[in-house]
RNA sequence: UAAGUUAACCGAAGGGCCGCAGUCAUUACUGUAUAUCCUUUCUAAUAUAUCUUUUAUUUUAAAAAAGGAUUGAUUUAAAAACUAUUUUAAAGGAUAUAACUUAUAUGACUGAGGAAAGUCCGAGCUCCACAGGGCAGGGUGCCGGGUAAUCCCCGGUAGGGGUGACCCUCAGGAAAGUGCCACAGAAACCAGACCGCUUUUCGGCAGCAAAAAGUCAUUCCGGGACCUGCAGUUAACUGCUUUAGGGUCCAGGCAGAUUAAGCUUUUUGGAUCCGAGAGGUAAGGGUGAAAAGGUGAGGUAAGAGCUCACCAGAGUUCAGGUAACUGAGCUGCUGGGCAAACCCCGCCUGGAGCAAGUCCUAAUAGGGGAACGUUAAGGCUGCCCGCCAUGUUCCCGGGUAAGGACGCUAGAGGUAUCAGGCAACUGGUACCCAAGAUAGAUGGCCGCUUGAAAACAGAACUCGGCUUACAGGUUAACUUAUCCU
């Protein structure tokens, strides 16, 4: 899985990409020129400490890791995943929930008739 | 058994399926190198012919020969071309080889902490030209030891706390100097006199004392009302008693006694009293965090270490201890706290930090104008000395800040054991190597199994400490209390 790394890159899909919230997390995303997607997780350091905040990104990785190998997401997009402050201490199941909420809600699955 | 004290340690383990990072191994593909062969181009040299066969280039110059033969035909020199062979270099292709290179493939191994945290001390390491001197500044502070070093650790001393095991201490100097001590209180530092106590001087006579004179019935007398037993010092006992004794109140009388007391007046006095002044005093009162050693006795006008005894403190001598200090004797009578106020004394101390810094590759720039100027500005923490290297500053314009490697994990390392030391710690021997990223690797699931899986918390150059956070648990030694033997 490739992440951006670069403060630009964030910046970019701030300005120019769209953007869905769920109670937990903010989703913004924008098409990139190339064949993978790649992701960036914004994570304050209101949501806890370092050990919190490196667990917090370590299952959404997990979760966007299964999410491309199980259901066809769709290529070629920056992705970035900002955590609010009430995601603190939540559990992976609701975490996996939300994640896939709003990646339907952004119509990032592949339609079963283009498969 | 209960309640504690101290020290050390653990900080989940295991299984299955996915996933991440690093290292190593193996290869595929790719690349590279070498060898051989082929093709093309290029360079150079030789030959272009007498021999077996076939063929017999062009130009120029010179010389010779011949009229024979043949389609054609002399020799020499120079130049050129063609062809052939050999050779040089380059490009391409094919094949083979390899302790070569390489993953996104496969496999193996390894992969956060006791505090990784706070960044509070101390070091290593790197750079600052050298890392220099003085002053300033900063740090530190009982004594001895440990250590690379420390504000750390160990042992001891002193003071304080606890029945005790044990714990706590920011523990140099207040007779070097300066300063501060609010409020309260008379007085807060050359101590002090508010009350009190006391000596003395002056005045006074309301009171006091003495004397004299006068006067009076609230004194005496009985009566009434109400309360109560009373007397013999208490008790025992005895006596008396309701017509008594005592007390309170009321109205009346003036017969006696005026002695005494009272009252009035007068005089005198200063031991007493009142007022004022001048001293003495630090015992007592009260204030305060703190009041000039404490208690008792003597002493004194009253007091006071004024004197004595004991206690506390100070100085000094001797003894013990490396030392902090401890013990004993003697002298004399003794005045606080704050140094986490300045300060004094001893010791230590250059600055910045791995984004330190070094190397490689690529790219770019080193242009113009103005002002000042050989002592000015800059660097070496501040100032002075000393040193270094150099023009400096401003404006305009242009460019870059990209990637990789090292630093980077083998170290004041760990484990075991032996020796020295009370201990911290040191030395010897043997064995072991255990994250190293660069936006940053440890995760998810199986509501798996173990009684529950839950605390605080995530490496970033590396060590030694300190501090702070922390669910639950283990071990050892010791203390106190109760019970049993």
């Amino acid at each position: 899985m490739e992440t951006l790394k670069e403060n630009k890159n964030f910046k970019r899909v701030y300005e120019y990409g769209y953007s869905r919230a769920s109670k937990y997390l903010v989703l913004y995303w924008l098409e990139n020129s190339e064949t993978k997607n790649r992701y960036g997780f914004s994570i304050s350091t209101k949501v806890g400490k370092a050990v919190q905040r490196n667990k917090i990104r370590r299952r959404l990785k997990e979760i966007i890791r299964y999410q491309e190998k199980k259901e066809n997401l769709q290529i070629g997009f920056d992705v970035v995943f900002i955590v609010r402050q009430r995601a603190a201490g939540l559990e992976f199941s609701r975490l996996k929930k939300n994640v896939i909420y709003l990646f339907s809600k952004a119509g990032l699955y592949k339609k079963k008739e283009q498969q």
